[in-house]
DNA sequence: AGTAGCACCTGATTGC
DNA sequence: TGCAATCAGGTGCTAC
């Protein structure tokens, strides 16, 4: 379940459960899981077992889970995290030791926590295989600023450090933000989309804020102005945050939480999915086609290639 | 330097 | 019915 708010879904679901719970066991079921490390899965699991696990934190769509080593709570804070990507079709998925099912065919990961005098299972099911989990070195923020939402600690894992803080993240720099987006002759589509700017957004919520927005998908970055730029930044926060309200966005058992259910957003979508259908604002049906290599779906009557002049405007 | 294109996968659905 | 083509919510590397 991959774009922002689905993956604080997660994150949200996660941190009770794997805050100040012991890594008791690691089976990798597909070597491919761990691919970022070179020793793969046995590096993985002899990295990981017996760390504590501090807390949950995600920047845009990339999640990790702070390690301690020692068992002394006063030990100082984090230096390496357990990282996860959802790629097109990660999930996490939690179970008590004895209520847990044999693991599903999908099941990449499986691991034992022990927390509070209980047995917890940790299931990562992927079913392209374009997630990952890792185990890596924790970095400090160049600003000194808390890395991501979830805890204060002004730290990223290394394969995060090149991710832009996110679209709902309190410390984004939103004047930066937006003088990103007007840069660069690329469709501003591919600039919403483009994680080093401002992170989070996927496919749905890049189409959902440019419809809101009233914006060509292929406008130029370099023919945005400041406030349509603004405007932008703030119809992705607002479909995120109404997105997240409701648990994020879900079409099928593909994309749910660490319980296994559905988001319901996917009833909010004015643009995403909808080729051919209606506007909602002005009737006019929905286009559909390819950009960038991903499918995009736009009103060519309302979202304008280029803002329209005002009037008095030669 | 900035950008487009492709590679990485599995499985469901569509069309012939 | 069978099989090939197409499509899917992401990211990073490579080559222009």
């Amino acid at each position: 379940m991959p774009e922002l708010p689905e993956v604080e879904t997660v994150r949200a679901g996660l941190a009770p459960f794997v805050t100040d719970a012991t890594v008791t066991s690691v089976e990798v079921r597909r070597e491919s899981v761990a691919r970022l490390l070179p020793g793969g899965g046995s590096e993985f699991a002899a990295r990981l077992a017996g760390a504590t696990i501090t807390g949950a934190v995600r920047r845009g769509k990339f999640l990790w889970l702070p390690l301690r080593r020692s068992e002394d709570p006063a030990d100082a804070g984090a230096s390496e995290s357990l990282s996860a990507h959802l790629g097109m079709s990660g999930q996490f998925r939690v179970h008590t030791a004895a209520d847990a099912p044999e693991p599903h065919p999908h099941c990449r990961a499986r691991m034992t926590l022990h927390r509070a005098g209980e047995d917890l299972v940790l299931d990562f099911l992927d079913q392209r295989t374009f997630g990952y989990l890792h185990v890596e070195d924790l970095l400090h923020t160049p600003d000194g600023l808390p890395g991501g939402h979830g805890m204060a600690d002004p730290q990223v894992p290394l394969s995060v450090a090149h991710i832009g803080r996110d679209a709902l993240d309190p410390h984004l720099d939103a004047r930066a933000a937006s003088r990103a987006w007007r840069t660069g002759r690329r469709g501003i589509k591919q600039l919403l989309l483009d994680q080093t700017l401002v992170s989070g957004i996927g496919n749905i919520y890049a189409d959902e804020a440019l419809w809101l927005a009233r914006v060509n998908p292929e406008r130029p970055a370099h023919a945005v102005n400041p406030a349509t730029a603004s405007a932008l930044l703030s119809a992705t926060q607002d479909v995120m945050r109404s997105a997240l309200a409701q648990g994020g966005t879900s079409f099928d058992a593909l994309y749910v939480n660490v319980n296994g259910q559905s988001g319901y957003f996917a009833r909010g979508l004015e643009a995403y999915g909808r080729g051919g259908e209606p506007c909602r604002r002005c009737g006019h049906p929905l286009r559909r086609e390819t950009i960038g290599g991903r499918s995009t779906h736009w009103c060519a009557t309302c979202q304008r290639r280029y803002s329209p002049r005002r009037a008095g405007a030669h």
